[in-house]
DNA sequence: ACTCTTGTTAAAAC
DNA sequence: GGTTTTAACAAGAG
């Protein structure tokens, strides 16, 4: 699943790719993507491409000459952004080389934006959870207030992360978890996150230690950033000739290692679940 | 055919 | 209001 990380290395691959296409004409395969617009294709047909930005797991797309169009973007849990050029796919996002439809459109695609210049957008979605809806400049400015600092940011504050922490009674995990308190921590990350830190998933925020904590505010930022280093987790970057295939899978620590021994004190690796989701942690040393 | 799982979010309940 | 719980989303795996 898409976590800050994954959705940082779309952003960027993106964007040169994108940077002054203009779209040709759109297919929409399935509506709900698009939130249900009908004018979906009229507003965008004719638009060119700028900047993309990103919050948290949020993509931000611009457009040249029209500073109140916007398109949001989010991922969810199997949304893909495929781009191809010459019918050759070049970069794409969200799910493993064997979990990417090589054909497109495929069964999975829910959109696909044509462009003048012959190369192709699509946005795939096995689970129809995703979206790349239309809003307007304000709608953008409410949508990222919603969220809280990034941890990859350089003015996170572990002062204020320690503040935050321990003003919640909430499992750390969970609260770790919330976009509105920070921005783009996902499930692997944040229990990669806490082993480093030694931290257990289930001990409330307000019990961490102000040491902990600290460790734990460092933690978040290094183990997104690394990923990003490496093109993230879940995320396939390839191309037809071989492209390079950055992987944070092979640096993982707890996340999907249940039953492993921990590399670092030997105990076995526990799976549980928390707050609904599968959590992962070695009680050895994290507590 | 049925249940379970997945991450996220919004809504409901406390 | 903060927070916890629940449901919903859609499809696939078993």
């Amino acid at each position: 699943m898409p976590e800050l990380p994954e959705v940082e290395t779309v952003r960027h691959q993106l964007q040169d790719k994108l940077a002054g296409q203009v779209i040709e004409s759109i297919e929409v395969y399935s509506a709900k993507q698009t939130g249900d617009d009908e004018e979906y294709e009229s507003k965008l047909i004719g638009q060119e491409f700028a900047d993309i930005d990103r919050i948290g797991k949020l993509l931000i797309f611009s457009f040249a000459d029209n500073p109140d169009l916007f398109l949001l973007g989010h991922l969810r849990m199997t949304g893909q952004l495929l781009f191809t050029s010459s019918n050759s796919l070049i970069t794409g996002g969200g799910h493993s080389l064997s979990e990417v439809d090589l054909d497109l459109p495929s069964k999975h695609t829910r959109l696909q934006f044509n462009f003048v210049s012959g190369d192709v957008l699509y946005f795939n979605d096995m689970r129809k959870f995703g979206y790349l809806k239309i809003a307007s400049a304000s709608e953008v400015m409410v949508a990222k207030s919603k969220f809280g600092p990034e941890p990859t940011g350089a003015n996170f504050d572990c002062e204020a992360f320690y503040q935050l922490i321990q003003s919640s009674h909430r499992p750390i995990k969970t609260l770790l978890l919330d976009q509105s308190k920070i921005a783009g921590l996902g499930n692997i990350y944040v229990d990669e996150s806490l082993f480093r830190a030694k931290v257990s998933p289930l001990r409330p925020a307000c019990d961490v230690s102000r040491r902990q904590s600290d460790l734990l505010c460092k933690a978040t930022g290094e183990v997104m950033r690394e990923s990003i280093a490496v093109g993230g987790t879940t995320f396939q970057n390839f191309t037809d000739t071989g492209g390079q295939h950055g992987n944070f899978r092979d640096y993982l620590q707890v996340f999907g290692k249940q039953g492993d021994k921990c590399s670092r004190c030997g105990d076995v690796i526990k799976k549980t679940k928390l707050g609904g989701r599968g959590t992962h942690f070695c009680p050895g040393c994290q507590n």
